[in-house]
DNA sequence: CTGTTAGCGCCTTCAG
DNA sequence: CTGAAGGCGCTAACAG
């Protein structure tokens, strides 16, 4: 800076106010082409640090992921992406992938100043790490998980999105649904039971207990969670699944029983996945604004660290949730 | 760290040392654990801002991802992640999906100071980012890609990953093996289908010019490249893929022209994933060491910021390729 | 319209 | 073994 203020022949806090475009000060327009001109010949890039040092801002958020490969994280990572850079922020991620690194993560990331403000991507948020957030909570957004206390947080409508999934099941002519959810302690597979729980009650069809099925997201479980299922004196001619990956787990138990799908069993899973469409057979899915999620969230983290009011509870409803209808579903036997 | 050097009735310099157990100068043991001890009641942490404006470094690393649902880029992440922080550097992961932003996350990252170097994952090196790049080229390591110049790059040999897949293929009695490999212009898939031709001609089995697809890694550029491998008047009984989400991709087209696999079409994948063995049926895979890739970029990296001479290129060559073999592939029927 | 003056929070010689 | 002083690169309030 001071070597271009040089070149130039003005004032260091000239060149600053030129350019960074300040409003409040007005140039005379030749110094002005001048020192723009000049920085440019020179390679001139400001200091984020120096800047970041009195402006006590760094114009970066983080977001905190604890599982790099979901599906999931790919739209949510895009739409926190998009909404930080149009509020003028860099977006940066960071794998938290086991709970311990989440609060390591947040003390060298908040903390020690080198990003503005934390979106926190569910799965991750222990009652450990919810102590120390708590101390900075003006600076983190908890992304599709509730959360008790006063830290806001942003989340879909899972409720809506799992009903709509079974709903159709159940207009097709199944009864015997089951559930295969996430863990009971996850917020979200509570809520996507919920909504499961919500078509059947309203379908007046019966629930029994066996048919819900904590398992986890990821394939592993899901072919646990369906073993499990089919060991069941009545298995069920339909399943809701709360992942794409848990689908594919139980697709696959499925297909080792030699069952055939959709004539067997129907499916439906929670999100849509690329993979989704190219699955034996394809797989009908919920597609879920994950974009919008991630957007909304960012939106919501530059609103709170502006100083500005923020909702404790977000649901991002807009767009809806959709049914991609893939040949994963049927009308259930005769039979049955 | 004022403050807590007047509570501690020392001088703020004292305080820096202690906290950052500063080897050079010894500390009275009295006054260090008193230090440390009001350091840590008044809760404070050192402001890396303050920190980067002084050493002139930042102790935080970035990595350019181009698609963060790439099963590959998980393990790239992790084994970067922890051979940053072991280093005592941060991994921040940068989103590059689109080509433009790759270079303005180079302007923001390293240019501006935000980090110290920068890892970049292929796929995302364009012309017009390598000249920018090339003004830096000392604080950016390219990951998976080889480059032409000098800048130092880290691959796998992907080389003898294909040959292994291949050569099983051969063991089982294939003679009709097709390559469905990635973009011609891309160069872990131009080495992959040098691994593919080494095996073939070791056996001295004739390579079709039609017999090599190049494809994207995506599920429908590998449903698209098989669809073409379908077409024609000798189909092959083995294939080799670039990618898992390819193959699956490529199984789907199987699976629509009725073909049965592994008896019709024998299939092996380059990479592993989780979702492999969850396929129909399981997905023979090609396991590289990706971990170790991201590790070893990372630990080079490191090396190039501290002023070490590292070669311009790397190969990852351990662990070694492992095949996992699973249910898609077996000999071919007996009239091909 | 532009230059001058402080100071952001910390580290690092140099003295004591 | 510890305190004092200067400066990292930039911005902001105040003069001119």
């Amino acid at each position: 800076l001071a070597q271009v203020a040089q070149t130039a022949g003005v004032d260091p806090s000239t060149v600053s106010r030129v350019l960074r475009k300040d409003a409040n000060t007005r140039v005379g327009e030749a110094t002005r082409q001048r020192i723009i001109t000049t920085a440019a010949k020179l390679g001139y890039v400001a200091n984020a640090n120096a800047r970041s040092l009195v402006s006590s801002q760094t114009m970066t958020l983080g977001l905190l992921i604890p599982n790099m490969a979901g599906f999931v994280y790919v739209d949510i990572i895009r739409g926190a992406e998009v909404a930080a850079r149009e509020a003028g922020y860099v977006l940066v991620v960071i794998d938290a992938s086991d709970q311990g690194r989440a609060g390591d993560a947040f003390h060298r990331l908040v903390l020690e100043g080198r990003v503005d403000g934390l979106l926190i991507a569910s799965g991750i948020v222990t009652d450990n790490l919810t102590d120390s957030l708590l101390v900075q909570s003006s600076r983190c957004v908890v992304l599709n998980r509730r959360i008790g206390g006063h830290r806001p947080s942003v989340i879909e409508d899972d409720e809506a999105g799992m009903q709509l999934g079974v709903e159709e099941l159940i207009r097709l002519g199944h009864r015997r649904i089951a559930c295969l959810t996430g863990p009971a302690d996850v917020d979200t597979a509570r809520r996507r039971l919920r909504g499961y729980r919500n078509a059947m009650r309203n379908a007046g069809l019966p629930v029994p207990a066996s048919y819900v099925v904590h398992a986890g997201f990821e394939e592993a479980e899901g072919y646990a969670g369906m073993k499990t299922l089919l060991a069941k004196q009545h298995p069920p001619t339909a399943l809701a699944v709360a992942s794409v990956t848990a689908a594919i787990g139980a697709l696959a138990a499925c297909h080792e029983a030699r069952l055939q799908i959709p004539e067997d069993i129907s499916f439906v899973a929670f999100h849509d996945a690329p993979v989704a469409e190219y699955l034996q057979p394809p797989l009908t899915t919920i597609a879920m604004p994950l974009y919008e999620l991630g957007h909304r969230a960012a939106n919501l983290l530059v609103d709170l660290l502006n100083g500005r009011r923020i909702p404790n509870l977000s649901k991002v409803t807009h767009p809806q949730p959709r049914l991609l209808r893939r040949k994963s579903i049927a009308a259930p036997r005769a039979d049955d």
